[in-house]
DNA sequence: ACCGTAAAGGTCAAAGATGGTCAAAGTCAG
DNA sequence: CTGACTTTGACCATCTTTGACCTTTACGGT
């Protein structure tokens, strides 16, 4: 879902300068001048959107002359489906689910049809009846599921 | 059948939202304030006539820049599979679900591996987390959700 | 070297903005 | 009159925005 606000506007830019370059940097109080927002948000945005279950690293340094560094961490296509299975663990929230499946969509190890049948058993929309935190728990399961057999077939 | 009171209203006016666009989304405040209703009737007209079972798929999300998003899926109205996303009702248990796929894939409705992802996302074994009655509420949304999803792809 | 200060970036909690749920009250056809 | 469908509103959950206060680092001056 992309709604107009404010953090969906920085995460797009960030991530067309992602685009780019699979490495970026800039400055936290230069950006957030620009883009007519406080500092702080720019923070918010990297914490709710690039995170490293969604395959970025993010990393900064204080001070003077100080910046954030973003890097975009590809799934490498030598990776199998397997280890991405065994990396889910016990627990996986919506959000991550949906950024993995971004993930494996984009490094051609799923096809967009299969990502599509993934989400409609293991998006919140459809687990509505459970409760978190089983919610979760039952996501993991159903997802790992669905990528074994799929590697099967 | 078609009375005209708030929801046949709301219903209605989606509808032809819809008919220009199979996929819209729109601001539940927004939407509410210019019918002049309580925001929650648009709950009420979502849940009871843009099901699954009718073709829709609903998506929301909370918070600043909210929305709520209706998918159309066209399916012509003989169209089996769909028969069967409505005879499935609120409760499916794993023997009907492995009967209905069996016959699914026997009438040539859905290919073998189309079935067997149903089961790996939806079989007792994936479900073991969530105990009866939900269980079963649950497999028949997600044996629903997944065959509409196919329908549309 | 030592220290102080300015220039970054980080944290966190409160306030704001949406949408969701549920149960009580209202309506209407049969 | 009764049961099914509607309408409302109080209360809840989630996501976003903002600002006050904290930590780290670079750079000069002594």
């Amino acid at each position: 879902m992309s709604t107009v606000n404010l953090s969906n506007m920085i995460a797009h830019m960030i991530s067309e300068m992602l685009e780019e370059n699979d490495e970026i940097e800039f400055q936290r109080n230069t950006m957030a001048q620009n883009l007519g927002c406080v500092p702080s948000q720019i923070n918010y945005v990297l914490s709710s959107r690039f995170t490293p279950e969604r395959g970025y690293l993010v990393e900064s340094k204080r001070g003077g002359g100080g910046c954030i560094r973003i890097t975009r961490v590809h799934y490498s296509a030598g990776t199998p489906l397997m280890h991405v299975v065994n990396a889910i663990g016990d627990s996986l929230d919506e959000k991550t689910c949906r950024s993995d499946l971004v993930n494996l969509v984009c490094s051609d190890l799923l096809n967009k049809r299969d990502a599509q049948l993934i989400l409609s058993a293991a998006g919140d929309g459809t687990l509505h009846a459970v409760d978190q935190p089983l919610r979760d728990r039952l996501r993991a399961d159903i997802v790992k599921q669905m990528l074994l057999t799929m590697l099967q077939g």
